[in-house]
DNA sequence: ATGAACCTTCCAGCAACGGGAAGGTCAAGC
DNA sequence: GCTTGACCTTCCCGTTGCTGGAAGGTTCAT
C-alpha cells in the first residue's frame, strides 16, 4: 500500500510518516520499482502504535523507548509502567501550572470593568507585578 | 545599565532580551560609545511587563498587542479583557485535554502489574487501540 | 598589563512537524 | 496512445521561543 493509504490506516499524515522514517523512529518500508514506499500490515501496526502513543502525549523519544520495549521479548512490564507513570507525573505538573495561570488571569479579568474607558486593572497588574 | 543588569532587574535572560529586540517586541535601547546596550528604567519597566505577560502564558504576539494597548492612551479596557478571556479559554481547553490524557494513561498504568514478566497491558493497549 | 567578567554579532539547533517547489508515476477515460 | 489529475518522490524553508556556542571587543580590578 502507498503512503497515502498507510496514512489513512494509521491516522498519521503522510508527511509525518516520512518524518518518522527520517529520524529513525520507524524502519523504512519496502520500495516499489517506481520508488514509491510500499507499506504492509506490520508497518501499519507500528505506525498506529506510534500514533496512539503520541496522542497520549509521549514524546518522540519516549515512543522510541516504548517501541523498543514493545518489540523486546524479554522486556519487563515494570519498565513500561515506569515510563507511563513518569508521563502522568509530568502531566500533573503541567495541569497544576496551568491552573495557577488560569487563577491569575481570572483574577485580573474579574477586576476589569471591560468597558470603553482606558483604565484597565489588567494592564496595571501586568505593569506593577500584582500577584494571584 | 548594561544588559546583564537589565536581565536581573527584569527577570529575563540577556539572550531573551536581545531576541525580543531582534523581533521588534521591545524597542532597541540606547547604546554607549563602546556599542554596549544601555537600559533605562522605562526600558526595564517594559521588559518586566513582557516578562510577566509571558509568564502568564501570553504568546509573544499577544504581548505585542498588550504592549500596544498599554501604550495606547485611547485603548479600551474591553480589548484587554477580551484578550485575557481568550487566553483563559485556551488554558481551559488545554487543561481538559491533559486531564483526558491523564485518565487514559492512568487506566493503562492501573491495569499493569508492573512486575518483571513481559506481559504488559499498556503495550497491548497501545497496540490494539484500547480506549479510556 | 593581564585576567576575569562582561559585552557584541552571527550561526546553529531544539521539538515535531507543515508548506510548497520541482519533478516522476499511475490509473482512468477518450 | 495520450492526456489529465491524483498521487508519489526529494529537498529545503518556516514555524515558536528561545538557548548554546564561537570569535572577538570592552571594562575594571589588581
Amino acid at each position: 500500500m502507498n503512503i497515502g493509504q498507510a496514512a489513512k490506516a494509521s491516522g498519521l499524515p503522510a508527511k509525518t510518516i516520512r518524518y518518522y522514517e527520517d529520524i529513525g523512529l520507524v524502519p523504512p518500508p519496502a520500495r516499489r520499482d517506481s520508488g514509491f514506499r510500499d507499506y504492509g500490515t506490520r508497518d501499519v501496526h507500528l505506525l498506529r502504535f506510534v500514533a496512539r502513543a503520541r496522542g497520549l502525549g509521549f514524546t518522540v523519544e519516549e515512543c522510541r523507548q516504548l517501541l523498543a520495549l514493545w518489540q523486546d521479548q524479554d522486556r519487563a512490564a515494570g519498565d513500561v509502567k515506569r515510563l507511563t507513570q513518569e508521563r502522568i507525573a509530568l502531566i500533573d505538573d503541567k495541569i497544576a501550572q496551568l491552573q495557577g495561570l488560569r487563577a491569575s488571569l481570572d483574577h485580573l479579568a474579574r477586576s476589569c470593568h471591560g468597558g470603553n474607558r482606558p483604565d484597565c486593572p489588567i494592564l496595571e497588574g501586568l505593569a506593577h507585578g500584582e500577584k494571584s
